[in-house]
DNA sequence: CTGTTAGCGCATTCAG
DNA sequence: CTGAATGCGCTAACAG
């Protein structure tokens, strides 16, 4: 079959032990017979044996990266910064960073987790909000505990913290994204701006990113007198471009008087931007729009979007120096991450 | 340290290979000592060693799915759908598909080959275009060649077959876009609008899918006579929204009087939308814009993207399908897909 | 149907 | 500095 270290070993004329030595490079070898068994490596063509390494070391290379979507460009920009501050290490870190497609689904998360703690994953990122229902969150807890417990380096970013399990410092590190505080000021700049008719359109409704968005666009409704009807006014989907044409479809016919359309993500604000149009409405004359996370189309939208910034890219790359302990962790394991509102041309008073 | 096989065995009163054929599941057991090994497996928690695993059997589960830029939706939604059909099988398929971000770089690519070599993966899908530089090219298709001879399923999505390497059918299957068709097409059709000075925008030279869609572009010029000053207007930067913009405002600095601009992809045609609206001119009435890839924030551009649909789902869906054995090789080991023109709003004739 | 027995390829003692 | 020997946890014959 594939050679093998002692293949090597045989052909360089030393013993077996002695490659692995020069390959893993942290014990002492002499110059000549390093260079010797370099040569046959090349020669050879070896390629170390990852599931014999990692059996005898009882460690591995890999790193996990979950996200809830892959073709989100929200995930695929927080998965690539995780991913190159870990692979682009100088020699590329001998880590092997690998993102895992969850589809949102808590099933498929779990089952991820568990193939990763098969393989005794170097670490883990879990990105994104994470499903509430029923058992999951006790669940995924416990597997990410299991995990840290195996030596596993857990950090969660873009999802609020694991509840609190006890003694001393959490074993996994947290980047919450400020998403109840976001939503809340953007929220605020709608109501400063004169709308009182303002749809909401979000997500699944059982997911930490939907409930604390929408939290924190009812605090503010609610700060300014407005608690009626906004249920009403609230029409869950999916995260996705469809889901928010259908749904701000929906919205105009409980209320026609609409003034503004909040969005839970930019996406989904996109397709209210469609739906409005396809009414005759403009943007933002008749209707304001924003949206969440200011991903890259949204400044090129027409009008540019107003949103709420979320530093995808840098929270993406601490996460993963957390994930390598490249950098320490923060008091208490958890640092929340500041949303920054973005003002541009989606949004106006109301006529 | 971990719960290990024998404890299973030991807690449940039977033999360690018994309960590993449980656990496999290919092969009898009495549905009693079944149950019995089940409950010892969850009661001690345990979770098969991945690499132990891996390196008694002579295989492993990973699956492993290349990209050049996973903040890129083409890859995004290509990496979903190979994705969602190797893990969403009924039981997960018991395969671990991850994806490996190369960011373009021919080194990183192959330094995940590589890696993904070691952990003696069961099938890897590299997509997207290939760099064509120097020894770059060869070096993969040995990889890919030494995979293959190892056992690895290698399927090629939007990626140009390698050179054919001889004897009989190919180890590796091709999953080619129509890039040079398509281009050919988009660009004819700007032709029959009464365009005469277009100008090209594209990433960088030595990537097969810039040179086939470039390809494709100056065949239909010289069909129709324009030879002259072609590599004039012709704009080489990378692959994304930024580069549009900036080659655009070169695109006119050399040829203020274009009348139309042809992007390599739909994020530079989205650059070139601003680049065009920061000049003033108005789009089509002005200058006429096109793109490639047909993503989603295509049709919802201002005004909608002319461009070329590339079925990206479907690929990817049969490349997964492919690496899993799951379909049947197209005679030769090489397909074409088919590139679709998309006439929208942002393309008209000249003024 | 179930238990016993060998390795899989490598990292690591432990001697030299 | 280098070699010989041991075992990581599991699967796959091979017997019973």
């Amino acid at each position: 079959m594939a050679v093998t270290l002692a293949d090597v070993a045989a052909h360089a004329k030393v013993s077996s032990a002695t490659v692995s030595r020069v390959l893993s490079g942290n014990y002492p070898v002499s110059e000549a017979t390093r260079a010797r068994v370099l040569r046959a490596v090349n020669e050879l063509d070896y390629v170390v044996n990852g599931p014999a390494s990692a059996l005898a070391a009882a460690t591995s290379d890999l790193v996990g990266i979950l996200v809830n979507d892959i073709a989100d460009p929200f995930f695929g920009i927080i998965a690539g910064a995780v991913q190159s501050e870990i692979a682009g290490l100088p020699g590329g870190g001998g880590k092997l960073a690998v993102v895992c497609n969850t589809g949102g689904s808590p099933e498929r998360e779990l089952t991820y987790l568990t193939l990763l703690q098969r393989q005794r994953a170097a670490a883990v990122v879990v990105t994104g909000g994470a499903a509430e229902g029923a058992g999951h969150a006790a669940a995924v807890a416990a597997k990410l505990g299991r995990l840290t417990a195996a030596g596993t380096r857990v950090v969660l970013c873009g999802r609020p913290p694991l509840p609190h399990s006890g003694d001393g410092e959490p074993a996994v590190t947290t980047l919450a994204f400020d998403n109840r505080g976001g939503a809340q000021r953007l929220t605020e700049h709608l109501l400063a701006l004169g709308h009182r008719r303002i749809g909401y359109v979000t997500g699944p409704p059982d997911r930490t990113t939907t409930r604390h968005r929408l939290e924190g666009h009812r605090a503010a409704l609610a700060a300014a007198g407005l608690t009626e009807g906004s249920e009403r006014l609230t029409v869950h989907g999916s995260f996705d471009r469809a889901s928010g044409y259908d749904a701000t479809l929906e919205l105009l016919r409980r209320e026609p008087g609409l003034t503004a359309v909040v969005a839970a993500n930019d996406t989904i604000a996109l397709g209210a931007f469609a739906a409005l149009r396809d009414r005759g409405l403009r943007i933002p004359e008749d209707v304001s729009v924003a949206g969440f996370d200011d991903l890259p189309f949204s400044a090129d939208a027409v009008p540019a979007l107003t949103t709420v910034r979320l530093p995808l890219q840098d929270a993406g790359a601490r996460a993963g120096r957390l994930a390598m302990d490249r950098e320490t962790a923060p008091p208490g394991g958890v640092a929340t991450i500041r949303a920054e509102l973005m003002v541009r041309a989606s949004t106006a008073p109301p006529r």
